[in-house]
DNA sequence: TTTGCATATGATAATGATTCTTATAATTAC
DNA sequence: GTAATTATAAGAATCATTATCATATGCAAA
């Protein structure tokens, strides 16, 4: 990785530095930099439901040596260790966000990309139910939503 | 394709013959063999969540020649045409069901394989509402429930 | 029926996403 | 600090699916 220098990493009081640690330590994962800079990626404002190779491109841009094999890698470390959540939307390649405790589902716009999280106790109970009903003992699901959102170019047929 | 006899080809009132006929003519497809055989097979019982490969194999083992290229392509088409229905379980193969006009969800166990269908009026209608609320039109959704069937062995954690 | 031609097929190559391999490098334990 | 462990980058390998292309087939006109 680059040899710059990483003012998070250096100070002492930085809240992400201790942040992004902690949560490394935590979950039994070595405190390395592709680790560092992918999570730090990932808490920056606006950094949801990004591809293994948008995350990749991200960190290129920003100067840093990275192996997209080791993006894929520690997005899966990530994964088992509870740190993010893995989305596959229709198209390829599979998103990952940030696990931020609260449980959501997903609304994809098939014109422009756009996501919009939502939540729904009475579908989320419902599910448990229809589960119950059928014998399954349910340990995760996927809703997604596809359709047009309503920016005026994502509503011409 | 093989030059075995083919009864529901060669007998007037063969139901399946005119069934599938008129299906693919409807779809604006050519009556072909591949196409007979792939939607014959699905409109077999029990054979619905079926990937590429399965029909595939099954047709090859039937003594049929076909190359799984065409199976794809076959599906791809019928898709389009609205005849089946495409999904996109966990774990790389999609699976194909013939379209018999009533949607519905899955509940997949991640132990055996096992696929249950269901349709829930409280969830459909609660996804157009959440949609509506969020200025979204949705052209259609995916909702896969994941976890273990009851059968014996799936039981064991 | 035969024939003509657009279309479909099958084999194989190519693709795209992801994972594996391995030699090197970085991190932690002592 | 040094050794032992574990992680990394690069590229090869894999898996599902799609594209290519030469040949075969379906269908309709003659
Ligand atoms: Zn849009
Ligand atoms: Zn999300
Ligand atoms: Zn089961
Ligand atoms: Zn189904």
């Amino acid at each position: 990785m680059g040899a710059e220098i990483l003012p998070h990493l250096t100070t002492k009081n930085s809240r992400s530095f201790s942040l992004e640690t902690a949560d490394l330590k935590k979950a039994g994962l070595k405190v390395t930099l592709p680790r560092m800079k992918i999570l730090e990626f990932l808490e920056a404002g606006q950094h949801r439901h990004q591809t293994a190779e948008d995350i990749y491109r991200a960190l290129l841009d920003a100067g840093e040596e990275i192996g997209l094999a080791t993006v894929y890698r520690v997005l899966t470390q990530f994964e088992a260790a509870g740190l993010v959540n893995r989305h596959h939307f229709e198209g390829g390649q599979a998103v990952f966000e940030l696990n931020q405790g609260g449980h959501h589902d997903h609304m994809v716009c098939i014109k422009c990309g756009r996501v919009v999280e939502f939540m729904d106790q009475v579908i989320e109970d419902r599910q448990k139910q229809i589960a119950r009903d059928n014998g399954f003992e349910i340990t995760e699901h996927s809703l997604i939503l596809y359709g047009h959102c309503n920016s005026p170019e994502c509503q011409e047929s």
